[in-house]
DNA sequence: ACTAATTAAACTATATTAGTCGAAAGATGG
DNA sequence: CCATCTTTCGACTAATATAGTTTAATTAGT
């Protein structure tokens, strides 16, 4: 990695550190700096702007998460279980990771343009990541489905939908038999019958 | 309780909450006032700044901590028991509770004058909880110590010396056996040994 | 209905902070 | 060792946010 490279990933793990512990509003770009020792202006020279710092933030957290699915999705066996690893992983992850579970539930930030671009950015990839998994159970025939975008869309939709309400009052146990419910019945309205 | 208190107290609590959470310099009145469902000016009614509003956080923290160290000595049986429990309770509690915690650790906030006000009337009142626990174990003849004022101040100022380091790099387990060990090294010098 | 306690809206003076600029200090390469 | 390009930083400004005030309205007690 070259070094302007290696500052700024430097600056976004300092970036990211301060984010969490106060949110957006709260963190200044002094701090910022100061956390990785830094001048103010150093930051400028490699940010635009504020946002555009957070911005990274939220894009580097969003790759580990797509890290952390894909991982989750190869060391499981049966289509099911991937889906099931998927949607465990990715909630446990956006509670770990601060910022993208931040910028979701703080109101006063929801209504930021940029946030709501880095969301789209994710729920994009993650999209792709559904449709895949879709794809690859229909050529398996272990899932009886036609139209495979609307179905991921729908799916997707569903997990943002859940995505609140389940964070808000989060305890781990509900939480996760909840989660598996949900997955439960989603998927046995799609797997293939063999009894008819 | 009368109605100005509740509400008070009711300031009190919403503040305690921002507090912990961002920290003095982080937290608006503002931000207070919105989480007791209050105007920023009833505020004001109730306290003449923002640091007076700290003060009372940090006041009714300490209160708290003493009622636990009370009741931590009443339930221990021997004197040893109780000055150990003294100490693991006192350590446990400053931990938790996140204002006067907070108020010792961050360096901005430490040269605040209200802030080492609070702090020594604090000390006061575990002094004075120090020097009736050595009286008393003077009295049943367990301690064999003639000056109780100074032993409690040094006493006290170990304490105080030992919670920096210990409460810096915390890990719960190497925390515990050593503060076991600071009690047993302090005890055993001062109890009267059977065997002289 | 009157009085005192409480709340809230609008305002101000001050302090913070995002963002700029130009100069200084390091690196790179001939 | 010079010239150029990259990176850092201190000092500055303009915009914003916030502590604290004032005044008027609302509520509760008698």
């Amino acid at each position: 990695m070259e070094k302007h490279e290696k500052v700024r990933q430097n600056l976004i793990n300092a970036a990211r550190k301060i984010f969490v512990r106060f949110g957006f509003e709260k963190t200044t770009m002094n701090e910022i700096a100061l956390e990785a020792r830094k001048g103010k202006s150093s930051l400028y020279y490699y940010f635009a702007s504020k946002e555009e710092v957070f911005q990274a933030v939220v894009e580097y957290e969003a790759g580990i998460i797509v890290e952390k699915l894909k991982t989750a999705v190869n060391n499981s066996e049966t289509l099911i279980d991937k889906a099931r690893n998927f949607i465990l992983v990715r909630f446990a992850e956006i509670q770990k990771l601060g910022n993208l579970y931040n910028a979701l539930r703080d109101d006063f930030l929801n209504h930021l343009e940029f946030i709501k671009k880095a969301r789209v950015q994710y729920d994009m990839m993650e999209l792709n990541f559904i449709k895949a998994l879709l794809n690859d159970g229909k050529q398996q025939r272990i899932f009886d489905i036609n139209d495979i975008d609307t179905i991921a869309e729908t799916f997707q939709m569903t997990l943002k939908a859940v995505e609140l309400p389940l964070l808000i009052d989060y305890e781990s146990e509900v939480f996760e038999t909840r989660l598996n419910s949900l997955v439960d019945i989603f998927f046995y309205g799609i797997l293939t019958r063999n009894d008819e």
